[in-house]
DNA sequence: GCTAATGTCTACCGATTAGATAGAGTTAAG
DNA sequence: CTTAACTCTATCTAATCGGTAGACATTAGC
């Protein structure tokens, strides 16, 4: 599961990149329904990565520092909520060897895992904040909406 | 990142599927290098699930009741830590709607992640025990060399 | 230069989970 | 009836998650 913080840092560039413009914290909360302290420190850690660029002072706001075609989910969650690799071994970022077992080529549940980790990367390093400007502006595709009606 | 206790499971699933035969709790710790007290309860919950049969007494111990070819990584990983979907809205075996999103077909980041939680489900749901018992074979182990297993 | 509105920084907090450990109890073989 | 195994329940410690709080810094406009 990824952390509601990632969904909260998704959502929050999604409005970015919807809005083009810079838009304020409070604004921001207010249209994904974020919690606004929260919010403040999730951006500024979008910040530091250089993902995204702000004004302070009146007038001050926040603004996408990279096109969002260039933004992936990966780099997003990478960002937040550390590894995408379901193994610390199998981490490009933050490689560590499992204490627990001998020798990497002979891990029986590695070599599954890998093949996990691939497939994600996949999906995560490809997708952009882009992509999901585009999906959610067509709203309503026939694309798997059949899996379950909401209930509400 | 899976749990290190899922590790473990996987590990003593794969113990108990090279023996083919009866092994001892403590005998798996040790080979596997697994806490034995942890291992306990692991194992407790897998016999729960119908996953391994056990034996008390002298002379006791653990057995798969299942063929290792029927047992999943994603079974395994379902009863130890729970979903697989990367969201509470993805998941089959636990879904709960995600309280902040105002309607599931237009949120702008399920799809994305729908896509990650089926390329894994690809994975895990068709890797079997059996299947890194054949991936272990393949490296050579300079483990105790009377080990031989029959080839399929 | 004052004020109001904005972002910045650091600290804290309650609940939950991860990763165990402890120990008393039950079962079965010899 | 002793010994060696599994079973169950109760902790324990440290870290993490999701969030609050509040003092501080910066800027626009009067």
């Amino acid at each position: 599961m990824i952390s509601q913080k990632a969904k909260y840092a998704l959502r929050a560039l999604v409005a970015l990149a919807k809005e083009g413009d810079s838009l304020m914290i409070g604004e921001i909360a207010a249209r994904k329904n974020i919690p606004r302290k929260f919010l403040e420190q999730i951006l500024l850690e979008m910040k530091r990565h250089g993902i995204v660029h702000s004004r302070r002072g009146k007038l001050g706001g926040y603004s996408l520092l990279m096109p969002p075609e260039k933004i992936t989910y990966g780099q997003v969650l990478r960002i937040i909520d550390g590894p995408i690799a379901p193994l610390p071994c199998l981490s490009r970022i933050a490689y560590r060897r499992c204490a627990d077992c001998k020798t990497e080529e002979t891990c029986e549940i590695r070599r599954v895992f890998a093949r996990v980790a691939e497939s994600a990367r996949e999906v995560l390093d490809r997708t952009t904040i882009a992509d999901s400007l585009d999906s959610s502006l067509l709203g309503d595709e026939a694309e798997d909406a059949g899996h379950e009606m909401a209930r509400l």
